[in-house]
DNA sequence: TCATATGGTTACTTTTTGTAACTTACTCTT
DNA sequence: AAGAGTAAGTTACAAAAAGTAACCATATGA
């Protein structure tokens, strides 16, 4: 065995335990703030939201909508009352004619999408790994 | 402005320009290799199962779905043969009776839960504040 | 006057999830 | 010997989430 692996796994699971240990598995919480917290912010139309937030200082509803191409007005609409309500995005509008409105990331999403970088850079750098065990694995 | 907190922003904002600064936004592309990869890894089950794999070296399917608490049996089986696909874990089968299967992760998905648990980490952490902000915020 | 732009909302359809019962084959209990 | 229990799923059906596309008010520019 490398020991230094092994040495990585054990402190791997050491955190986990930590993060989870409390928890009663017999009668276990019905709401867990991890996994709450999570399933917004790391949601997949959140990450991408989130980002780009983090690229441009501040961004539009509709520009906003052409980086996250793909994404429906409903459904983008939807994730930035989330995210706000959250504390990641701010949103601020203009009454002009026609309304400007703009959204920015928080001092706490600024510390958010700088954890989020770290994995979803991993991601690009392992994607053609995945891609190509997905390849492999026959069923795409 | 603090211009420490101001160089981390342009960092970051590198960060993401070298990973999305490729992508024309008059013709975004239909599959992008970091959404698709983190639209699996990243999934609300997958990152609970990586993360008890990254605790115990091996589960079964059954023991697994008692700490991944509340996910359907349909939805497990469904997330543990797309996690198999990308790479991350493994499944073993011992043509015993009743048949015994081991899941564990790869040697790949261990390097993910690592990567994994530093967002989880920070998600522990500031889950009160992410509370808080909600309740502040009204609409729950 | 008609098209365009803004930041959404709404009704409707499609896809994804969740629920709960069922499967197969063997063993343990009564 | 009949019935229950166990393991790792699958299946049919119901509910929730997401996607689609038309629509809103208001004002400007052609």
């Amino acid at each position: 065995m490398e020991t230094i692996a092994e040495n990585q796994r054990v402190k791997t699971a050491k955190k986990i335990e930590k993060m989870f240990g409390h928890i009663d598995y017999k009668n276990p919480p019905e709401l867990c703030p991890v996994r709450d917290v999570m399933s917004v912010a790391s949601d997949q139309w959140s990450t991408l939201i989130i980002l780009w937030l983090g690229y441009f200082e501040t961004l539009r509803f509709n520009k906003l909508k052409k980086y996250v191409y793909g994404i429906s007005n409903k459904v983008l609409s939807q994730r930035l009352k989330v995210l706000e309500a959250d504390g990641y995005i701010s949103r601020k509008a203009f009454p002009e004619v026609p309304i400007r409105v703009e959204y920015a990331l928080t001092e706490f999403g600024q510390s958010y999408v700088e954890r989020l970088l770290e994995l979803t850079e991993w991601m690009q750098q392992n994607s053609p790994k995945v891609l190509a065990n997905r390849e492999k694995y026959g069923i795409v």
